[in-house]
DNA sequence: TATTGTTATACTCTATAACTATA
DNA sequence: TATAGTTATAGAGTATAACAATA
């Protein structure tokens, strides 16, 4: 037929995707059920240990474009977790912050998070838990990469 | 202001996430070079080692619905890597195959994994990134995790 | 002119379900 | 009735660019 070539399952790559999208899609079912994304998770922890911050800013620090920001905080806004205001100084920037609704979520959000490490980690020893933390953290740090996943 | 939480970088689902995406993002980028996304790699790829495959084979190979296939089948179709034909006996059934075209694509498109693979993971000594293969296989087998995974 | 944000457009993936044709 | 596939719809993430308002 044709040339034998190596397959898919040889790259750690795939399975890199298939637990990381596993894990996610579990989180995402999770977080659901509290009525909000991951990316709105995120978006709301950001703003967690900030008075407010603009969406230049939340842009930066959730590596995704200003337009995406735009998109998410008006559901988030439309769902009463989170505020937009106009700066008195320069009229053109705005201020994102978490309503009281919003602020009192966040630590419930919190919590869905640890246990979904819990349970999706929890299978291997400590030693191998550890392991795999230093691991993918070591990558992070050679390869340069940044900005918080979003699936 | 509020409880101080665990902060969202406290989780490997975190470190996962931010690693398995810029490598998904990384080698969909390769790809499109090539003209085609990932899942229509790992369609093309399915085909590769089976003359053809119904639909619902494939959905079961992949891990996605029937839908999901019609719609990546058309576009391969409309790309002229993919061809569709009738079944003769039960004339429900379809049968997918690789065109010539897509046959010839398919080792191109493993070379490229190869390579983005090894980008992604050479940082890594040949001991570190063994056990990381391990580890992630373990995860796999433990938590039952299947399907190919798409981003 | 440059910057801040919003809005518009478009594409991919995902999920569900309605629908057609055939068995 | 059940099965094989297609089609329709909708939501979410991503990316690019056009646009309005302000500096």
């Amino acid at each position: 037929m044709s040339d034998a070539i190596s397959d898919l399952s040889a790259h750690t790559g795939y399975w890199m995707r298939m637990v990381s999208n596993a894990v996610s899609q579990d989180f995402a079912r999770r977080v659901a059920g509290e009525g909000v994304t991951v990316a709105e998770l995120v978006f709301l922890r950001a703003l967690y240990d900030e008075r407010s911050l603009s969406p230049s800013l939340l842009a930066i620090k959730m590596g995704m474009t200003k337009g995406a920001i735009s998109k998410l905080a008006d559901r988030l806004i439309e769902k009463g977790l989170v505020t937009r205001a106009e700066d008195e100084a320069d009229r053109r920037a705005h201020h994102l912050a978490l309503s009281a609704e919003g602020r009192a979520k966040v630590p419930q959000l919190a919590a869905l998070a640890d246990a979904n490490d819990a349970e999706a980690f929890g299978v291997l020893s400590v030693e191998e838990h550890a392991e795999l933390d230093r691991l993918l953290r070591l990558l992070v740090e050679r390869r340069g990469f940044s900005s918080v996943p979003i699936d």
